[in-house]
DNA sequence: TCTAAAAACCGATTCTGAATCGAAGTTTCA
DNA sequence: TGAAACTTCGATTCAGAATCGGTTTTTAGA
């Protein structure tokens, strides 16, 4: 009997938690190895190497991370930057549950925003009116 | 050997396929029963009543269904609307992945706000005179 | 060149949450 | 009071993450 099973999570880029953690690493500290990204992580938890590389093997199959060998090992870089990887979840989110209103979208960023600061509003603006130059006028 | 193990996504609103597809009957038409939501359903994908409740207890212990009997039946209904899901969402990964740098929120929402037109842009504007004299200057 | 150490690779295991559904028990109203 | 409709219960499957030990491969250095 075909079951047709569907997937679990519906963000594509869904972290486990030792994931984003070694995530938080690498940008810390790029082109670490295995090793030392154990180490580093000996502070807040142990995890044996075996699981640390697994996790990173993981990690670059999702196109997370990237890596290459010096001589003995494997030295890891992220592949997104830490505020790309933010940017492409929070498409993810809105993708899943837009509804085509844009308000909706901005009145959700507006409750997030609960934090910025009159350096952030000012930033934000200037986004704004480069945005209205460099697409003047859309669709949508 | 107690194997501490940790949990496994680190979004804590995470949604399954089938949930969000039945949240999405539910905000649709909200107060249906799970007979009515799994009639709506089949046009997309066949799920027995039995799967459909199971789900929808499950979106109720998640706290984003709230349900009621009327007579035979539970009716459901969403506790957060589609909007305010997403919102929490963004929320979310946010914390998961900002640095204390508005500047990284907003470069991440600039991106995703290719798709915004001007009118979006306008309220956006709005949005950001309005926090201006609400907080008036802050911390961060 | 040989070797010990380090790293990679392989595969087994556990765990969790989602999806799946049938069967048994309970409620309702005609 | 029953049949129909609903809920509850538990069993099962599945996928992805976490976990790690053992085996093989690589490398630097004596």
């Amino acid at each position: 009997m075909k079951r047709n099973r569907h997937a679990h999570n519906v963000l594509p880029n869904s972290l486990g938690e030792l994931e984003l953690t070694l995530l938080n690493v690498v940008w810390k500290m790029p082109d670490s190895d295995a090793r030392t990204i154990t180490a580093e992580l000996s502070d807040e938890r142990t995890v044996s190497l075996s699981t640390v590389q697994s996790t990173l093997e993981r990690l670059v199959r999702k196109n997370l991370l990237e890596r290459k060998k010096f001589s003995h090992a494997y030295r890891y870089r992220a592949i997104q930057s830490r505020s790309e990887l933010l940017g492409n979840l929070l498409k993810d989110v809105i993708k899943l549950l837009h509804d085509g209103k844009a308000a909706t979208i901005l009145s959700s960023f507006v409750n997030v925003a609960d934090r910025l600061d009159d350096n952030a509003l000012d930033e934000l603006e200037q986004l704004i009116q480069h945005k209205r130059k460099e697409t003047g006028g859309n669709r949508e």
